[in-house]
This record gives structure tokens, sequence and C-alpha cells, in this order.
DNA sequence: GCCGTTTTCGGCCCGACTGTTTTCAGTCG
């Protein structure tokens, strides 16, 4: 599939088109909105293509599928480098910096020469640019420049909570409740600015009194951004209480989720905005006061706010063919969870407590194996004493069950840890790849895939090894990883730690679509850690993963004869 | 550049806020 890698190309054209003044705004709206529509698309570009359709596809004419013609045809767009030359040096940088838009850059960068954030900078403290930005808007770039070259990146899932939960709870002590939307709501696994919605009047001041607020970036009767201490910006909408389903909607997104329902929207002769869905003759309201009522007079179903991201879910909810997504309360157990044997924090007895006060049925203990030797990975005869103590706690927590698990190395040569009579002894396996994670991707997808085929081994731990903010994922071959997982009947995980998040969402998705089974982890390795498995569900959600799809869902029995 | 059971031309999602070009362009979400 190279259908993102198309999508990609037209949108890069995109910016390109922005950045070099381009006229007409939209001819760029047109590549955003192909770009969309081919990396929503079910069938393969390169099949569509093959077979001479590819102006069949939905907002690709003539012009643009030409481009993508010589692109699949030749690895390269005359049109792409054409563009790439004319745009001046500098600006498509310069509209990184919020508060620049593509207009800003252009002039900064054709006129004035400026060419990086830091030039820009530069500029403005020695005074060069003091005819062309007024006072207040020089303060604002300079702190945005000043918050785009710190550290601070997006946020992960628990960090964007606690923020809003404190907002929220500062806002309940003065009267005030508020509702979060935006990304945090659809649960990405990184987040940029916290979202939240009112209805009462005085909730713009309110917010500015906010202990933790730094700055008020801008204020008005119906929507205010203040900028924290910690440099994360939190924005306000106010509506009355009769439209907050339209505004819950609008404001929770995405973006390109709210357009295609504002398009469907006019296809039905309605105008849909924050305000409300209206009848676009009368002007009449047809409904705003709750989120079901809008997808309702749409003719959709409700639409779970993880899923709202353009991929498919608009098309699914005017058909009724949505899924029934997996909820927490569906998890009957955990199968990745580190104690300390190995290189947890706390006890078997109180990690396996803990789990069966949650709700669980089982737990696997999954500590590292030998070679994982940082992990103070076990020797085969300290597994055997792990197992002594296991035996008593299931005797004694009867029905509660704790498995046998290892966290087993995949060395840098593909082969395993142990011998295959001691493997054979575990419950559970769960390979995973720490050492040598630098090789070429070819050689490690070479090392996943060998792990897959081994019969010992149950699960991939977090497949790609991502750690979100601090490495990207290795680029191993996930299309050839799924299909061997489904042809050995293997299972594929998603680790709940909001730093991995691994397998993402989209993968996830994708191997569902092929049939492999998931087992949704905590990758626990403290007491509290076991709840990491919400962000594992929030991340399964977004999957479009339901109970039938993840494999700890199932009792311990029906999972014992699925994995044995 | 794309699209059309109101349109092959004239639209393109929609609205809030800011600044300072006092009527709107630019940017953002």
């Amino acid at each position: 599939m190279r259908n993102s890698e198309v999508a990609d190309l037209l949108e890069r054209i995109a910016l390109l088109l922005e950045a070099s003044g381009e006229e007409e705004r939209f001819k760029v709206v047109a590549y955003r909105r192909a770009a969309t529509s081919i990396r929503n698309l079910e069938e393969d570009i390169e099949e569509v293509w093959k077979k001479g359709k590819l102006a069949e596809i939905k907002y690709v004419g003539e012009g643009i599928a030409k481009k993508i013609d010589q692109y699949l045809r030749d690895g390269r767009s005359e049109y792409l480098e054409e563009l790439e030359k004319k745009v001046p040096k500098g600006a498509i940088e310069l509209m990184q910096v919020p508060g620049i838009g593509p207009k800003t850059a252009y002039k900064l960068a054709i006129g004035y020469g400026i060419k990086s954030v830091e030039e820009l900078k530069q500029a403005i403290e020695s005074g060069k640019l003091d005819d062309f930005f007024g006072e207040s808007v020089r303060r604002s770039i300079l702190a945005s420049i000043e918050k785009l070259q710190s550290y601070e990146k997006r946020m992960l899932l628990p960090e964007a909570e606690q923020i809003a939960e404190a907002v929220s709870s500062f806002f309940s002590s003065h009267g005030i409740r508020i509702f979060v939307a935006g990304s945090l709501r659809r649960g990405k696994s990184t987040i940029g600015d916290i979202d939240i919605i009112s209805t009462s009047k005085d909730s713009a001041s309110l917010l500015s009194s906010f202990p933790l607020v730094d700055s008020v970036v801008e204020s008005g009767p119906k929507r205010a951004s203040v900028r924290l201490k910690n440099g994360v910006q939190v924005d306000l909408r106010i509506f009355e209480e009769d439209e907050l389903g339209s505004a819950l909607l609008y404001f929770t997104g995405s973006k390109q989720h709210n357009i295609a329902l504002r398009n469907i929207a006019i296809e039905k002769g309605m105008k849909l905005n924050e305000y409300g869905l209206f009848n676009q003759k009368t002007g009449e309201r047809i409904a705003s006061s709750r989120e079901e009522e809008v997808y309702g007079a749409l003719g959709m179903s409700y639409i779970e706010p993880e899923l709202r991201e353009d991929r498919g879910e608009i098309e699914a909810a005017l058909n009724k063919k949505l899924p029934s997504l997996i909820k927490i309360s569906d998890v009957r157990g955990d199968l990745q969870v580190h104690s300390n044997w190995s290189d947890g924090a706390d006890e078997l007895e109180a990690m396996a407590e803990e789990a069966r006060k949650i709700g669980y049925s089982y737990i696997a203990f999954t500590d590292h194996s030998a070679s994982a030797s940082i992990a103070n990975g076990l020797t085969e005869e300290r597994f055997r004493k792990q197992w002594k103590k296991i035996e008593e706690l299931n005797d004694a927590m009867k029905p509660f069950k704790i498995l046998r698990g290892v966290e087993l190395e995949i060395r840098s040569d593909g082969s395993l840890d142990y011998s295959s009579e001691f493997l054979e002894q575990f419950d559970i396996v769960g390979a995973s790849l720490h050492q040598a994670y630098r090789q070429q991707p070819e050689k490690l997808t070479e090392r996943i895939l060998k792990a897959i085929k081994n019969r010992h081994v149950d699960i991939i731990f977090h497949p790609t090894n991502r750690l979100i903010g601090r490495r990207e994922g290795h680029e191993v071959d996930l299309e050839a990883i799924i299909r061997e997982a489904r042809d050995n009947n293997k299972i594929l995980e998603i680790d709940g730690q909001p730093n991995r998040l691994d397998l993402d969402d989209i993968w996830a998705k994708r191997a569902m679509e092929e049939g492999v089974k998931i087992a949704i982890d905590s990758d626990a390795h403290s007491i509290g850690e076991l709840g990491n498995m919400r962000y594992g569900v929030i991340t399964a959600r977004r999957a479009w993963l339901e109970p039938r799809h993840v494999i700890n869902t199932m009792s311990c029995e029906e999972l014992m004869k699925v994995i044995s």
C-alpha cells in the first residue's frame, strides 16, 4: 500500500503552493482534499492506477491524477520539484511558528530574506521588523518561538488529563462545570492544547485567573485562550446550554471529521456549525443540544469521539455499520506485567492483589528473560523459584489465576533465550526486541518474523518499540509482520504504557482487518501502572477494535485454549 | 484543482479574534 505515501506527496504540494504565494487558495484546498481522500481509500492506489482509474477517486480530477501517475511511474514529481525551486527558502520553516501563516511567511522570506526561525528571532530582536509587525505581534511571536525552541513538545495522555483535571476542578470550585473536548477527548496518543467548553459567561475571566496561567493569549465574549506556566495552551469556548451538542461536536473535532460532517449537511440541504444544525433555506434550527441528535438528523448513528478522524467512520455511521467498541470493563486480565523479580518495583503478591481488586480474573507475570541483563532478566533457575511462589499464590487466591509468563528477548540474530523444553513450561510467552535495535530495518523485521514462527511464542510485545517523544518506532515491515502473525495464528500487542501505545491505532486497525488477534496490556512495572490498561483500551478504540478482537477479553480457560 | 438530481460556472466548512490597512485580511481551530 503506497496510499499514505501518495497522500504525503499531495500534502507536500499543497504546503509548497501555500508558501509560494499561490493566489488561488482553493487550489491548495483541492490538493489537501485529494490527499485526505487517498489516505482514506480502501483500495490500493497502485491497483487503481494500473486500471487507469485514478480520476474516479473522489476529489481526484484530471490534473491531480496526472501528477500521481507520474509519481507512481517515475518515482518523482516534476511539479513538486518546480515548486521546491519556486518557494522562497525558509518560508516553510517560518510557518511552524504559531501566528505566522503562509502569507506572512512569504512576505518575510521574500521581503526580508529571512530563512529560518532563528533569523526571524534575531530580526525581531534587532528591531529590523519594527515597521512590519506591531509591538504586540512582535512580543507574541517571540513567545511562540521560545515555546517552539524549548523542548516542550506535545504532551502524553496522562499529563494532558492531569492538566484538564486541574482546570476542571478549579472551575467547579467556582460552581462552573466545564466539558473537555479536543484531541484529549478523542484519546490521541499525544495532545497539543487542552480544549474546554463552558456555558457560563464568567468563564473567560475565570480562566484568566486560574493560578497556573502565565499569559492570556486572547479573550473575547465567546472564546478565550491562555498559556500556562508549563507552556501548555488552554482554549475555552463559551456556548448556550442548548448548543452543547453541536458545540462539543465542533470542539472535539477532528477538523477533518467536522469538514466531512459539514459537507454531508450541505448535501442534505442543511448547514452545520458550532451553534447547531440548521435548515439551509429557512434557517430553522434542527438539532443542537445533544451530539446524538445532530448525528441522527444527518442520518447517521452516534460516532464515539475516538473514531472521529475521518478514517471511514462517516460512511460507517451513514450505513449503520459502526463497530461496538471495546470498553475497559470488557478486559478480564493483563498479559504483560513485571514484578521485582526483574525490573518491576513491586512483589508478585501485591501486583496480583491489585489486579484482583481491579476486577481481573487473571494476570500473567512476564518478567524479562536472561539476556535482558540490564532489566535483571531471570535465569532458568530463578524462574523455577518464581514459579513456586506463583503456585503458592494461585492456591491462596483461587479462583483468581496467575499465569507463568515471560517477556522473551529476541536476540540480535533472531534466536531466543532458553531451550525449547524450558519454554514449553510457560503458560504464555511474549517476545520482544530491545537489544541491537540499531540494526537495519530489514534485519529487525527478519528477527521478529523468526520469533513469530517459533512455536513457543504467543505474542509479540510492543512490535515497533517506539518511545513517543524520544524515538520513532523501528521501520520494520509491519505489513509482513501482520501477515506472518495471521498465518501462524499469533497475537500482536497494544502496549498500554502512555509513551509506547504500540501498536498504534492505525496499525492495530490494520492487524484487526487482517484477522490478527490483539492483546491489550498495561506493561506495568509497579502497582500504579496496572492502570495503564486504560490507555491501551483508548488506543484500541481508536483502532476500531471490538471485544471479540481482543484476546484478554476472554476468560482464562478460553485464552489458554487459544494460545496452547 | 474539483465538483454538480438546483449549477459545466461559480462555488469551495464555518466562525471568532486580533490588529490598526476603520471594514477586513490573516490566522487559528
